[in-house]
Parts: structure tokens; C-alpha cells; sequence
RNA sequence: GUGGCCAUGGUGUAGAGGCAACACAGCGGGUUGUGGUCCCGUUAUCACGGGUUCGAUUCCCGUUGGCCACCCCA
């Protein structure tokens, strides 16, 4: 028999031990979840991705805008619509000491639009394009493709309701992704002005009524809570449903309409990869007209990440937050989403940095001596590798092997007080020894850089 | 918020109710100033807490975390 169980203590829940322990001391510190680090060896796909993007916002005239990551929850609770799941349950979202009611950013539009009330913005020429690169933040249960912290890419243009400028801002999140090799559609539909909506919400929802016993359980409380969500559900059945079930362009007023068509012409224009999809609604209670996701030509088993981007008009975003009524559309992009994709397609690009030349140095005069040579032949241009705080030859060599460095340049006691220095072939094994102020220009010789 | 799977050195893995193994990486060596091969040494309270047991890293429960899916989204 089991003897009774004592008890249990409360106990205080030590966090758990990761990585490099030291035996002494106090426990290493987890991470907070949904939160990651980017390593080095992930980092040349955001500088190549962060490149791409700031030279493409420039070249369409757009400018960088950097809004703090904490705001006032009202602020998103305004903006991005109280009945949201971004709201409603995924705000980072606390009282200052001071008492303040802030949130960590969820995303970027509604801090630009408050920034563009704030500063005036109305009395630059319009439109005006401002673009962002920032961490975002929400509480969501972390998933592939999905942290708690991630990074967005962001267009916005505010001030002026020309189509064509939901065609730019889709197109360029495109383009961008092509840019860096990735393979994407846009997928794109309207929702009108929010009378069209409430309209086609009435429809659609009295017609799933009609089928309302051929619905699982979630849809249901889709039909309830949020009817649109019902387009985009992944029941199996849902399939022939939709098919047919009312569309909204059958809804949308004839303005709308002729936005919506021009949209469309100006993507065929520019020749980006885009297809209508009648069932696209968004979560986010600001948007009007336009809306488009942009997704990946194939869904690999690796990165089953969801959209690329999302974006879309909203009108009536300005006037929600205070200022005068001002169109505007935009687009967020997710950056961990691109760069997972990037590795994908090319594993290469985090390889180990190779050198051409590795500076090799024994004893304290030679260190010295090595440490200016290395300055030296770095400022000629020179892709050069030390390690100036080993004391053993040996392990210098490794690590000049390692680099792939192609010559060594030694410098020792003797050398020093000789005044030369040692230059090595490290792939035939073979070295010289030149005179120390030669040996940039030696170098040089040798690299077919003179 | 809900559900499924998982948790062993720095990394990737093996293992079994009673010594924790292998590979790679790191560091140090193989006689005093020279790399790529080779050899040797060194690195784990087996996530945390509790239970069952003579004995748990292994079985059970809880916690935390991770992955994945749902909800939703980037």
C-alpha cells in the first residue's frame, strides 16, 4: 500500500537550467517565453533582408519612422478595435509606476497613425510614406513562425486614398520577397466601406443559418462571435459551403468596386504575382477597401509559417485616433517568417567568415608588433584574421587554417628584433621571411591587389 | 486560452529500475617558435519539484520550458 502522501510544500519553482552551468554560484536565467535570440549565424539573413528593405523604401520615397515599442493602451484599443484577438487577449499589456495604462506595440500602424496626428503630418505634402522596422510584441502562445517578440517590416502611407497605392504597398512587400529570393503571391480582396460590410456580414450570416447544422462546433461560435472568420475556417466541409455562399465584391458599392478594380490593374501593370481571394477578410478592426496577405508559392514542410505579410487600407483608422479623416494604407511584413524562409533556400549564407590573410604572433614583443601589422593590413583593404590574445603558435595556425586564410604573416621575438617579418604559403606549405614595413605591399603583391 | 508530442554534456544523439555511452565542437597536451591527418586528457547533481522503490536519470504526478496543431495572426 502506498503510505499517504505528505503534503506538498509550497515550492518556490526554480527556473529551469539551460546551457553553460558554473558549478558555483547563482543558476543561469532562462528565457522568457515566446522569446528567442538571433545568433550569429542567423544574422547575415536579416542584414541581407534589412538592406533589401531599407534600399526599396528609399527608392519609393518612403522614410524611416521609429515609434516607441510602449504606447498607451488606448492607443491600440482605439486603433486596432477592442473585439480583437490582438486585443482582447494578446496585449502585453500593464500600469507603470506611475500609474499609466500602457501596452508593448502589437504592431505598427496604429503608433505611426497616432505619430502622424501628433507631429502635424497633415501639413507636409501628401502623401506622406513612412516606412518601419521594429519588434513587435504579443502575448500569443508561441507556434512555428510565431514568438512573442518578432520583427516587422512596415509601410504606411497616409493622407491619400488613391488606389494605387494599395497596388504599391502590396507590390513592393512582393517585390521585396523576390529580392531576397522568396517566392510569394499576394492574395487579395476588398471589404468596402464598413456599411458594405455590415451588409454582407447580415447576408452571409443569415445564409449559414440555412446550413447551420452542417457546421462544427467551432463554426458555430464563428457564426455567433465573428461570421467573416467562417470564409477562412479549415473544417473540411467548409469547402462546398463557401462555394456557395454570398462573395463580398457582390456587396461592395460601385465606388468600391472601381477602387477595387483599379487596385487590380495597377498589380497586372507592374506584373506581380497576385490572385483574387473572395474569402480574404482580416482580423483588425481598422481596415476598409483593400486588404491583401501575401503568402508563399509553396508551403513547405518546414516552414508551414502562414502569410509573409499583411496589409490592406484603413480610412477610418485617423479619425478613430483623434485626428481629422485622413485615408491612408500599409503593409506589416513578418521578418522571422522571410529570414526562415531565407535559410531555407540558402543554408550557405551563415557560413564561417573565411580571411585571406591571418596575423600569427609568439611572445610579448611580437605581439606588440603584430598588433600594429594588423591594423596595417586591415586599412589596405586586406580581409585579415588574429587571434592576438593566444599565447601558442599552434593554436594561431589552427585558427588561420580554419579561416581559410590563404597566407600567414608571423611575427616572433627574433623577428622583431630583426625587423622582418615571416609570410607563409599555407597551402604549399612554404614561407619567406620580408622586411616588416614590406609586408603590406607584399601582401598586396600576392593578393593581386597592388 | 485549448489539445497532442517532448525534455540526457556546448551541439546532435544512445541508453537502461542499480558505473550514463558515442560523435562533433571547445579548451589543454603529444618536450620548449608553425595549421589541415593522428593520438591523449578535460567537459552532465540525465529541466525543476514531489511520489513509488532497498535503489529513479529511467515508472507515476505536478511545474516550467520547447515543438506542433487549434483559436488567431506577422
Amino acid at each position: 500500500m502506498p503510505s499517504p502522501k505528505p503534503a506538498a510544500k509550497p515550492k518556490k519553482i526554480e527556473p529551469p537550467v539551460i546551457g553553460a552551468v558554473s558549478k558555483k554560484g547563482p543558476a543561469p536565467l532562462p528565457l522568457v517565453r515566446g522569446m528567442r535570440d538571433i545568433l550569429p549565424a542567423e544574422w547575415p539573413y536579416w542584414q541581407k533582408l534589412f538592406r533589401e528593405a531599407e534600399r526599396l523604401a528609399e527608392e519609393y520615397g518612403y522614410e524611416r519612422i521609429e515609434t516607441p515599442a510602449v504606447e498607451e493602451t488606448a492607443l491600440y484599443v482605439r486603433g486596432v478595435g477592442k473585439a480583437t484577438d490582438i486585443v482582447e487577449k494578446e496585449m502585453y499589456s500593464f500600469e507603470t509606476m506611475g500609474g499609466e495604462k500602457v501596452s508593448l506595440r502589437p504592431e505598427g500602424t496604429a503608433g505611426i497613425g497616432r505619430a502622424y496626428i501628433h507631429h502635424g503630418m497633415l501639413n507636409k505634402p501628401q502623401p506622406v510614406k513612412l516606412w518601419h522596422w521594429s519588434p513587435m510584441f504579443r502575448h500569443d502562445r508561441p507556434q512555428s513562425g510565431r514568438y512573442r517578440q518578432f520583427w516587422q517590416f512596415g509601410l504606411e502611407v497616409l493622407g491619400d486614398k488613391d488606389p494605387v497605392l494599395d497596388a504599391q504597398t502590396a507590390f513592393m512587400a512582393w517585390r521585396l520577397l523576390k529580392a531576397v529570393g522568396v517566392e510569394s503571391t499576394i492574395h487579395i480582396n476588398s471589404i468596402g466601406t464598413p456599411e458594405n460590410r455590415t451588409h454582407y456580414k447580415n447576408a452571409l450570416t443569415a445564409y449559414f443559418r440555412t446550413k447551420r447544422h452542417k457546421l462544427s462546433e467551432d463554426d458555430k461560435k464563428r457564426l455567433l462571435k465573428n461570421p467573416l472568420r467562417l470564409l477562412d475556417s479549415k473544417d473540411p466541409g467548409m469547402d462546398e459551403l463557401k462555394a456557395e455562399a454570398p462573395q463580398i465584391v457582390d456587396w461592395l458599392d460601385e465606388a468600391s468596386k472601381a477602387h477595387f478594380m483599379r487596385v487590380l490593374e495597377y498589380l497586372d501593370e507592374a506584373g506581380a504575382a497576385y490572385q483574387l481571394d473572395p474569402y480574404l477578410v482580416r482580423g483588425l478592426d481598422y481596415y476598409t477597401q483593400t486588404v491583401f496577405e501575401i503568402l508563399p508559392v509553396v508551403d513547405t514542410p518546414e516552414s508551414s509559417t502562414g502569410s509573409f505579410a499583411g496589409g490592406g487600407r484603413y480610412d477610418g483608422l485617423l479619425e478613430l485616433l483623434g485626428g481629422r479623416p485622413t485615408p491612408a494604407c500599409g503593409m506589416g511584413m513578418g521578418l522571422e517568417r522571410v529570414v526562415a524562409r531565407m535559410r531555407e533556400l540558402e543554408p550557405d549564407l551563415g557560413a564561417v567568415k573565411t580571411r585571406e590573410v591571418f596575423v600569427a604572433q609568439l611572445g610579448e614583443q611580437g605581439r606588440k608588433k603584430a598588433f600594429a601589422l594588423f591594423e596595417d593590413i586591415r586599412a589596405a583593404g586586406i580581409r585579415v584574421g588574429e587571434c592576438l590574445s593566444k599565447d601558442a603558435i599552434k593554436a594561431q595556425m589552427e585558427m588561420a587554417n580554419k579561416m581559410g586564410a590563404k597566407w600567414a604573416v608571423i611575427v616572433g621575438q627574433k623577428e622583431v628584433l630583426d625587423g622582418t617579418a615571416i609570410i607563409r604559403d599555407m597551402d604549399a606549405g612554404t614561407q619567406e621571411t620580408v622586411d616588416a614595413r614590406k609586408v603590406v605591399h607584399e601582401l598586396q603583391r600576392k593578393l593581386g591587389k597592388a
